[in-house]
DNA sequence: TGACAAATAGGAGTTAATCCTATATAGTAT
DNA sequence: ATACTATATAGGATTAACTCCTATTTGTCA
């Protein structure tokens, strides 16, 4: 909970009843939960927090990297066609998924403990980023 | 395009001239596209096929490792709140994500180009897999 | 304690994605 | 070739995720 004071303070974030309850509801869940799982869990410490609170903290803390985003903000699914190896920068904050080449990462092995429960269709290392343009806007 | 039609064959999808034409736009594409950006680009060949069809087409097509997603089906943005180092299992099924740990794959380092150009968030190995349960049912 | 920017609730609006059903068609057997 | 049947399709309806809007409240700092 002071690591939750620190980051407000060092992104000028307030230190709201409704963003403290996110937060703990957050540090609490070992799932990936959706922006509406939260909303529910965090409803039972804060019964009026709304659900666009919840989705607005949620984005602040993942552009802050308080949190990950296993999916990222924008419109819609994306597929990926690229059928070469290679692996993904994933822009937090535009959504923007590109893509880069680097031969040290497409020979990861799969742990054998993995192989033998699941049919791997495909592997890549993503990084969640800021891009230079996101950057630059603030 | 004989890929696409050996594909087809081993996993009894016909080969309809909405498949193929949204296979067709598929390889020509090297962005990572909405469902709406592939009918946009469908419809150029294909002027009557919906939207719905161009869905099921990258559904299917995702499952038997066709294309690969980068954000996976199911409902809503995920979060993630885990913040020890951890990798990725995505099933491309249900779109459940777990959490898999495995010492090797912590200790990549990002390529200095990339820090240069971005502020890196967090990196994770992600694994596009049919889950047990999944594989059971078809 | 007062001033002000930041944050909030709640509802409206906007899309993405799925579901539904009648029709069409690819693959296969005759 | 023809007929048959499971598969696939179009197009509209529905659902649900997300964002936007605005009036009101509240945290922070002087
Ligand atoms: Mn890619
Ligand atoms: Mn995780
Ligand atoms: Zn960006
Ligand atoms: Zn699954």
């Amino acid at each position: 909970m002071e690591n939750f004071i620190t980051q407000c303070k060092k992104y000028n974030l307030r230190i709201t009843p409704q963003r403290t309850a996110v937060y703990k509801a957050l540090m609490e869940d070992k799932t990936h939960p959706t922006a509406d799982a939260v909303y529910q869990n965090v409803k039972k410490d804060c019964p009026n927090i709304s659900l666009d609170t919840v989705n607005r903290t949620l984005i602040s803390f993942s552009e802050f990297g308080i949190i990950d985003t296993v999916m990222c903000s924008g419109q819609g699914k994306k597929y990926d066609p690229n059928s070469k190896p290679h692996h993904h920068l994933k822009c937090v904050k535009c959504g923007k998924i590109s893509d880069f080449y680097h031969q040290k990462y497409d020979s990861l092995k799969v742990p054998s403990e993995v192989e033998e429960e699941f049919t791997v269709l495909n592997k890549k290392v993503v990084l969640t980023v800021v891009c230079k343009k996101c950057n630059k806007k603030g």
